[in-house]
RNA sequence: GCGGGCGUAGCUCAAUUUGGUUAGAGCACCUGGUUGUGGUCCAGGAGGUUGCGGGUUCAAGUCCCGUCGCUCGCCCCA
């Protein structure tokens, strides 16, 4: 505990790896925008109930994933694990069905109590994206529509499929449940330790297992498709139709379902084989049960959530740190009448740098190691001339420029 | 929670087949050569309890046990 290391799955984010992390997610918030959602930050914790009671008492999740702790008041509080039921309590608590269909998106931590493995962190980060109030595919569309943008933005698209699948509601997914109980029991035997317990636990895992035994079952396994009744069929022909319209590739997986017990008609998950078994980019669903669920009234909801590491790991190339300009005063004068020039050229926005110490040939040095683009010579001589010497530290070309003509000269592109 | 692989400097790696003196190198970093001109070059410096603990041995980076961490996979998920 005392020894200066991470705790176990967490990791410090710094250099290349805080550029991705932040381009991915300022690449979202620019889509989000133009999609029309708004912005939404939660607390990163909740009461313990919140997350109990919307993700199942026997989910993996609670059972055994969860940071959970006593407050000093004794309140049971629980680090986010997830997106949804924090976001949909702020729904409720603030009164947000006041104003209609509302479409939110966030990014943030969460925190599960995992083994950690390549994409997979104990305290890792999402984009989310949630459509509260709407019953319509519509909104299902929309989401996958804002999902594609993204990773077409970020230029992993093409390494990553869509896998989408309906769930039906409830009366739909009852009656395939237990087709799938009633199928799986006759092969008890031969299933897996792992589908044994999940035939009781959550028969619809099974379908996903990667055991090969488990998947030799499969073939003759009832499909959930000849499950549906017509509201759940018309709804996902609905929803393939928008996503074809939209032009986004995708296939028709059966296998896919959710963890989570809240889901209803539609599920998805964008997949990529270049993460591992962590190949799960983005997923989500519709959750219209949810919010009934946790005691509010009965509202429709889809939503999405996609890992940021994991986006971040699959960027082809690193954002670069803007090239910048370095002020090199010499002598106590220059280096005070440097600091206002070096603030208006900060308040122009241009990445501007200044060393605290170190002779010419020192800093000359740093600034081409820090990828720096000019050099701004002070010193006596510039001084007497009001003028500072430009070298481009590419060319190592110099030329003078007024001092009160800097900002611009910079602005201009230079 | 379960199984496999791996832990030597900030990073990448050395350290004779079978244990043997003071654990080395490159990159990066700092200083000087050059008190107003960088990337090169030269010289020097700093940086390690060989992850940690125990054991075997005259002797352990090297062998054994434990532990922690990393990593890949299972479970589950983003």
């Amino acid at each position: 505990m005392s020894k200066l290391q991470p705790v176990r799955g967490t990791r410090d984010i710094f250099g290349p790896d805080a550029r991705r992390f932040s381009h991915v997610v300022k690449v979202y918030q620019k889509i989000a925008l133009a999609y029309g959602f708004e912005e939404i930050s939660t607390p990163i914790f909740e009461f313990t109930d919140v997350f109990k009671r919307t993700l199942g008492e026997t989910s993996d999740v609670v059972t055994k994933e969860m940071y959970s702790f006593a407050d000093r008041s004794g309140e049971m509080l629980t680090l986010r694990p997830e997106y949804t039921a924090g976001i949909a309590r702020a729904w409720m608590s603030g009164g947000l069905a006041q104003y209609g269909v509302m479409k939110l998106y966030a990014h943030g931590p969460m925190f599960r109590y995992e083994r950690p493995q390549k994409g997979r962190y104990r305290q890792f980060h999402q984009l989310d994206a949630e459509i509260i109030g709407a019953a319509e595919p519509a909104a299902d569309i929309e989401l996958l529509a804002l999902a594609w943008q993204l990773l077409c933005d970020l230029g992993i698209s093409d390494e990553i499929t869509l896998h989408l699948n309906s769930l039906g509601d409830s009366e739909s997914r009852a009656a395939y449940r237990t087709a799938l109980v009633d199928y799986f029991s006759d092969h008890e035997a031969k299933l897996s330790d792992d589908s044994r317990t999940r035939l009781h636990k959550n028969p619809m895992r099974i379908l996903d297992s990667k055991d090969p035994g488990d998947r030799a079952l499969l073939g003759d396994a009832p499909r959930i498709s000849d499950y549906l009744n017509d509201l759940s069929k018309d709804f996902f022909g609905a929803v393939c139709e928008g996503v074809a319209a939209l032009d986004i590739p995708y296939t028709h997986d059966e296998r896919l379902v959710r963890g989570l017990d809240y889901y209803s008609h539609t599920a998805f998950e964008f997949i990529t084989q270049a993460l591992g078994s962590q190949g799960t980019v983005l997923g989500g669903g519709r959750y219209d049960g949810l919010i009934e669920l946790m005691g509010g009234p009965s509202t429709p909801g889809v939503g999405w959530a996609a890992g940021i590491e994991r986006l971040a790991m699959m960027l082809e190339n690193t954002p670069d740190v803007p090239r910048a300009v370095t002020m090199i005063p010499m002598g106590e004068e220059a280096q005070m009448r440097a600091l206002p020039l070096v603030r208006d050229l900060r308040a122009a926005g241009i990445r501007t740098l200044m060393d605290y110490k170190g002779n010419m040939k020192k800093r000359l040095n740093r600034a081409s190691k820090g990828q720096a683009r000019f050099a701004v010579l002070l010193g006596e001589d510039e001084l007497a001339k009001s003028i500072a010497t430009v070298r481009d530290l590419d060319s190592g070309e110099q030329t003078e420029v007024a001092l009160d003509a800097l900002v611009a000269h910079f602005q201009s592109g230079h």
